[in-house]
DNA sequence: TTGAAAGCGCTACCAT
DNA sequence: ATGGTAGCGCTTTCAA
């Protein structure tokens, strides 16, 4: 009878039991198709009675790559981002790899943590507001794949993103319509790529009202809450949030200052928490998986074309005559064959409430 | 002047170009102190060249060690594993460990994906709704430190939790104090250690009022919506939701069925989503970060602890006289000297908010 | 179809 | 303080 597992069985170990070399056992748990099907079964026997799995790093290391990719964000609070990570993690499991995570806010040194994954992986992801652009550079020009999501692109660098100022174009439009004459604008377009891109959509949408810019820093409620305190002074007609979060605040703040929603104030916020449905907040709906996913789904092409190349390139190295290069002929063998960079923008879409403005109709 | 990283530096392209060993560079790149200072300068200066970083396949097969450590959760919808998930990624980061996730919903296999993350991590953490007890069970006989969280213990595997019951007494008996007498629980007992220890404490706390029992079986916000048209013809006074997005559910029905809350219908959550806030939904908060918190901190805990019994019983057998062990000493070298399974249960509390009756004064 | 053996890149022990 | 070198466990030619 089989003892309990201990400590770790080999490679080694299996073939001793199985009775053959360690190539052959390498062999009849994957290739299949070059052993006999009753060495196979015993091989197999003999894996599963020592419960064997092969050592990952092992495997790693002789088949120069992780079989996984990683996915670097600035955290997890608030549905966005986890969001975006379960689509993630959902589509790169569908192409069998690994996801490590990697939250950079609250971090010392997120660079350092960034590159350190990068050791880990055959691919990574990178979100917004988390590690500079020289950063991302300088991962990609070491031939790791690379995909910035939800922020400004990098040169030669894939990008996905969800539309921002055309959607926030026609929120703002929308509100104008309703007869808002004094928009506030609450967020901070330095601070994040997409909060630019909303502000520059409301700034093209706000003609014939009066667009004033509060650059309130955080993107949370409470943050919200505190910069409307000072904000609702100035008894705008409407007031556009950064995010949904930043909205909430205010609705807080307006709430607490006795102004009722929408008769006295019109507030807007982005992303469609399920809080804001509860709140009847006027919002902008992200296609937050999809973003996850097409993320995963570029990063595994990339990292199945270097692949390739690299491939290509070893070969070149080991059977052709040592003549001296043409200068042209750099050895980038990671950038040939390369497509150029890829960039989609996901469509996003406005979701009426009430927050906005009264309305025959509202959406649930 | 440097050329533009390519492929991958190694040790021994360092050590060539700082003209010494592979043997110094690894120990000037780490220990440090037994290296000149000056060849460590030299060292490093050429890692640095070379934008050498360490291949983390090749150390962990020197190693044998990961550093790195998963956690297994079924989705990451709603915020509940959301912040456990972030509470955990960053008190592993704290240690130094680096975090897989594998999400289990909608995965084929899931015990076999979570053996083959087993074989990637220092330790695993395994939340309820997972997988087994069995697959659990087989994870940890590999010696493999393994901590639960959230779900019904394990022989011998330490287990952190959130308290369910008592709190679900008090919310019980809350609601009885209000007058309500015909209360419905909704959500299935069977489906999940946490439904059922807060079924537990409901029954507990609802003597002297009648309770039924709805196995309403999704926890999402439509099986709660889907449920709740049914229930809500037996016109209960109050419904317990085993969740917040079932009684957010519950709610939305109860509007559509032209009930009022509280004055109609008395309903709580349990989770303090941001949206219970909005919803003015009565509802338990739990330590969701501190969990996760916990669960990294245990695990590491168990990594050291079995990394010390490996590294004495490694010694044992090349130094030890190959004498006859005793038979009561069994080669069971990560068990021993490990201390009983822990187990902790952290507290959680009852948010008052509007909808299980009016109060003078209402949590914000 | 199978086995022997050369790495993969690094750590750590043993010399010097 | 530094170098030589034996593994770590697996994949993958190259021969047989």
């Amino acid at each position: 009878m089989a003892m309990k597992a201990l400590s770790k069985a080999t490679i080694y170990q299996v073939a001793q039991l199985a009775g053959v070399s360690i190539a052959t056992v390498s062999r009849a748990l994957r290739d299949s198709d070059l052993v006999t099907r009753e060495t196979r079964e015993r091989v197999q026997a003999a894996a599963q009675e020592l419960q064997f799995t092969p050592s990952r790093p092992a495997r790693s290391l002789a088949e120069g790559r992780h079989a996984a990719n990683g996915i670097v964000f600035p955290d997890l609070v608030g549905p966005y981002y986890a969001e975006v990570v379960l689509g993630y993690e959902a589509a790169a499991a569908a192409l069998g790899s690994s996801v490590l995570i990697l939250a950079t806010n609250g971090r010392r040194d997120p660079a350092a943590a960034v590159r350190e994954l990068a050791g880990r992986v055959d691919g990574l992801t990178v979100m917004g507001r988390t590690i500079g652009d020289d950063v991302v550079a300088g991962i990609a020009s070491t031939g790791l794949p690379v995909v910035l999501l939800a922020r400004d692109p990098v040169e030669g660098v894939d990008t996905v993103r969800a539309g921002n100022s055309n959607t926030a174009r026609a929120l703002a439009e929308h509100l104008v319509g309703h007869g808002h004459r004094t928009i506030t604008f609450l967020g901070d377009p330095d601070g994040s790529p997409d909060v630019a891109g909303r502000y520059a959509g409301v700034r093209a949408g706000s003609k014939g009202a009066h667009l004033t810019l509060v650059r309130g820093k955080g993107l949370d409620l409470e943050s919200g809450r505190r910069a409307a305190k000072s904000l609702l002074k100035d008894k705008p007609d409407a007031v556009v949030c950064a995010n949904d979060e930043v909205a909430l605040g205010v609705l807080l703040a307006a709430q607490e200052a006795g102004l009722r929603v929408p008769e006295d104030l019109a507030v807007t916020g982005w992303d469609d928490l399920l809080a804001a449905r509860f709140a009847g907040l006027t919002t902008v709906r992200q296609p937050m998986r999809e973003l996850g996913a097409t993320a995963a789904r570029w990063l595994n092409k990339r990292i199945n074309e270097s692949a390739t190349a690299t491939r290509r390139a070893d070969k070149r190295i080991n059977e052709g005559p040592p003549v001296a290069r043409r200068p042209d002929e750099r050895d980038e063998s990671h950038e040939e064959n390369r497509t150029a960079a890829r960039r989609r923008i996901l469509a996003t879409e406005v979701v009426i409430r009430g927050s906005c403005g009264a309305h025959e109709e509202v959406h649930p």
